[in-house]
DNA sequence: AAGTAACCGAGACGGTACGTCTCGTCTTCTA
DNA sequence: TAGAAGACGAGACGTACCGTCTCGGTTACTT
C-alpha cells in the first residue's frame, strides 16, 4: 500500500498549530460549527490551507484536537500538576456523585463548552471514525472517573457489587446528556440531584 | 410583512411527494447523510429541484417528513388500524418496560432505521430548529409511552408515586441513547434488561 | 461515449456572456495573460466560475472567444455591413499588399491587440487543439484575404502564376510575424515595405 | 541597493546542474511543458527545490539553459572541435541555402526539440525578458548564419547588395517558423526547397 | 371551450467552500 | 556551509452543491 506519504511531525510548527486551534475553537463560539469552514480557519490563524489538511482530515478533526487541547490546559491549570483529574471520595457517595454531576451540569450550560461538544458529538454520531475518537479522547476519561467512584463505592459496601459499574455510569450520565442533547427539559442543579438520588434509589416503591 | 408567498398545497404532487420520501431514504441508507444532497434527491425522485426547496426549508427537514412518514407507514402496518401504539400493561411493570426496551434496542440495530435516526440527531443538536421538530414529532412520542405506562404504575402501586414519571422515562431511554449514539458498549437485550432491573431497584445494595 | 452532457445552449445567458469577454479583455490588457486568472475573470465580470467552466474548457479558449468577439465587433464596425473584409485591388499589387502589410503592422503595434495575440499565439503553439481554433478562427481569414488578392494578380499577370498563393502569402507575413514574436528588429512600415519589395523582386540580383 | 544576495557561483555544484539539465529535458519530453513543475524537476533530479531557486528565475529559465546545453553539446559532438557552426559556401547560393533550410525542417520536426522549442517560443513571446534570452541565446546565432552566407553572396555578385540581409534572412526563415508554429501546413524538404526559389527569384513574373 | 393561474421538470445562474496543486520562501538537519 | 529535504503562507485550480431564478409544459380551476 504506497501509503500518501506522511509528512514529518518532528519538523511541524507548532506556532501554526497553536493559531489553527485559537481560529478553530474562535470561529465556532462566534459564528457556530456548520458556519465554520476549513478555509476560514486558515485565513483567521493565517496560515495556508494545506497546512490544516497536511495535519487534518477534516475540519471535525481539527475541532476535536483544538477542543482536547483546550480541555487538556483547564484541566492543567485546575488541577496543578497534570495528574488525572478524580472524583472526591468523602465517604459519601450520593454527595459525591451530586457535586460532580453538577459539575457536569454547569459545564454542559456554558455556552464556551456547549457549541464545540454539541457540534462533535453529531459529528460523532455520524461520521464513526471521528466517533470513536471523540469517545475515546473526550467522553471515556469522564465516564471512567464515575466508574472508579462505583467501584470504590461497591468496595466500601455502598452500592450494590452486582451492577456492572460501566451500566451504573451510564444509568447517571446517560439521562444528562440525554436531556442536554434533545432539550426535552430543564437542565438544572434540581435535575442533577434527582438524577442520583433516584438512580441510587431506583423507581420501585420502598416499604 | 410580505411573507414570501406560500404555495397552494391543494394543487401539491403526492405523486411528487412520494418520490422525494423514497428518494431521501434511499440514498440516505445507501451513502449517508453527508454524501446525500438535495440536487441527488430531485434527481433520483425526477423531481425538480425547486419542488423540494418549495416545500422544505433544508434536505434535513426533507428527511424528517421522509421518516415520518415511514414510521407512519410501518406504525400502521402494525397497529392495522391507524390507532395510537401504547405499552402493554400486563400487571408486571418489570417485564413490560423489558419488552419495549428491546423493541427500542432491535430498531435502534436496524441499520434502516439508525442511518436516519442518527442524522437526524445529529443535526437536532445542532439546528434547534430542526431539533424541536425532531423531538416533538418524534421523540416526544416514544417517551410518552413510557410516561403513561409509569404513571399507570405508580397508580397500582409498582413504582414509588414521588419519582417525577419523566425523569423515570430518561433514567430508561437515556443509558440507552447514549451507549448507542457514542457505541461506548454492546447494545443487546441483555443490556435493555439488565437497564429495567438497575433502573427499578437502584444501585443501593438491599439488605 | 458517456459524453460529459452538454448545457443548454438555448438558455444561456447573453449577459454573462459579455461580461465575461470584457472582463477578460480587460484583465489581460491591465495585468497580462499570465497573471490573468478564470477566478479574476469570473470576479470581474460578476459571475460564477461555473458559468465560465460550463461553457469553456480554459481560459485561453475564454480569451480566443472574447479576442474573436472583438475582432468581429471592430469588423462589423468598420465595414458597416457585416460584409467579409476584403483587401483593396487598385490593380497595382505593390500598393495594395504595402497598405495592408502596414496595417497589420500597426495592429500587431497596437498594445490592445497586442498582448491578447501573444497569449493566443503562444497558448496554442503548445496546445494543439487551442492552436488549431486559434488559426482557423483568427490567421486563416487573414491569409486568405493576400491569398484570394495575389491569384487575382496571378490572373491578371501581374504575379508568377506558378507560385503556390499560399507560399506567396507566407512570404509576406511570415517574416511579419517573426519579427513580431521574436521582437528581432523594429516593425514600422519601412519594414513593411522592404517586406513587399523584396517579396516580389526577389533577392536575386536584376539585370 | 541591497542585491538579493547572490550565491557564491563558484561552489556551485556541477553534478546537481547537469542533474537538474537531465531532468527538466526528460520531463518537458515525456509529460510535456505545462504539466512539467520546478517540484517534480527538483525531486526527479534528486536535488532540493532551493538549488533550482537559487540559479534560475523560473522553470522556463531552467529550460532555456537546459537546452541550451542539449545544443551545445550536440554542436560540439557535430563539429567535432567547439568552433562555430557556419553554412556551407559551395559558390550555388540556392543550393547551400536549400541545404540548411532542409536542416532547420527536420530539426522542427523532430519531436525531441519540438517541445521544448515550441515551450520556449510561447513563454518567451509572453516574457519579454525571457524572449530576449531566448532571441539572443537561441534564435539569433541561427540567423546570423544566414545572415552571413548572404553577405558573402552579395560580395560575389549572387544576390541584390541593395537587400538588408537581416530582411532576407527572415523573408526565408519567416515562413517557415510561421508554419511550423501555427501548423498551416506541411513541413517538408519540398517546401523549404520552394522557400528558397521564390525567396530569391520573387513572385513577380519573369520575362 | 377559452383563459388563466400555479405547480411541475429542468437546469442555468451567482455564489461558497471544497480538497488538491504548485509556487517561491524559510527552516532544519546532514555531509 | 552548501545542499537535500520538506514544511510553510499563499492562492488558483476545477468540482460539487447551494438556494434562486427563469423557462416551457402540463393540470385543474375559472369564466
Amino acid at each position: 500500500m504506497p501509503e500518501p506519504k506522511a509528512p514529518d511531525a518532528s519538523r511541524r510548527s507548532e506556532r501554526s498549530r497553536r493559531a489553527i486551534f485559537d481560529a478553530a475553537l474562535a470561529l465556532v463560539s462566534e459564528t457556530g460549527y456548520a458556519k465554520t469552514t476549513v478555509e476560514g480557519i486558515a485565513a483567521r490563524a493565517g496560515v495556508g490551507k494545506q497546512t490544516i489538511y497536511r495535519w487534518w482530515p477534516s475540519k471535525a478533526a481539527v475541532l476535536l484536537d483544538a477542543f482536547l487541547d483546550l480541555a487538556a490546559r483547564a484541566a492543567e491549570e485546575a488541577g496543578a500538576t497534570g495528574g488525572r483529574t478524580e472524583l472526591p471520595d468523602t465517604g459519601d457517595l450520593a454527595a459525591d456523585l451530586r457535586l460532580v454531576l453538577r459539575a457536569t451540569v454547569d459545564e454542559l450550560n456554558n455556552p464556551l463548552y456547549d457549541a464545540p461538544t454539541r457540534a462533535l458529538a453529531a459529528e460523532g454520531s455520524t461520521d464513526p471514525e471521528l466517533g470513536a475518537r471523540f469517545t475515546t479522547a473526550l467522553l471515556e476519561p469522564q465516564l471512567q472517573v464515575f466508574g472508579r467512584r462505583i467501584e470504590a463505592a461497591q468496595a466500601a459496601g455502598q452500592a450494590d457489587p452486582a451492577v456492572d459499574p460501566r451500566l451504573a455510569t451510564e444509568l447517571l450520565v446517560g439521562p444528562l446528556h440525554h436531556r442536554w442533547l434533545h432539550r426535552t427539559g430543564p437542565l438544572d442543579h434540581a435535575y442533577a440531584d434527582a438524577l442520583v438520588e433516584h438512580a441510587l434509589r431506583g423507581l420501585t416503591p420502598r416499604p
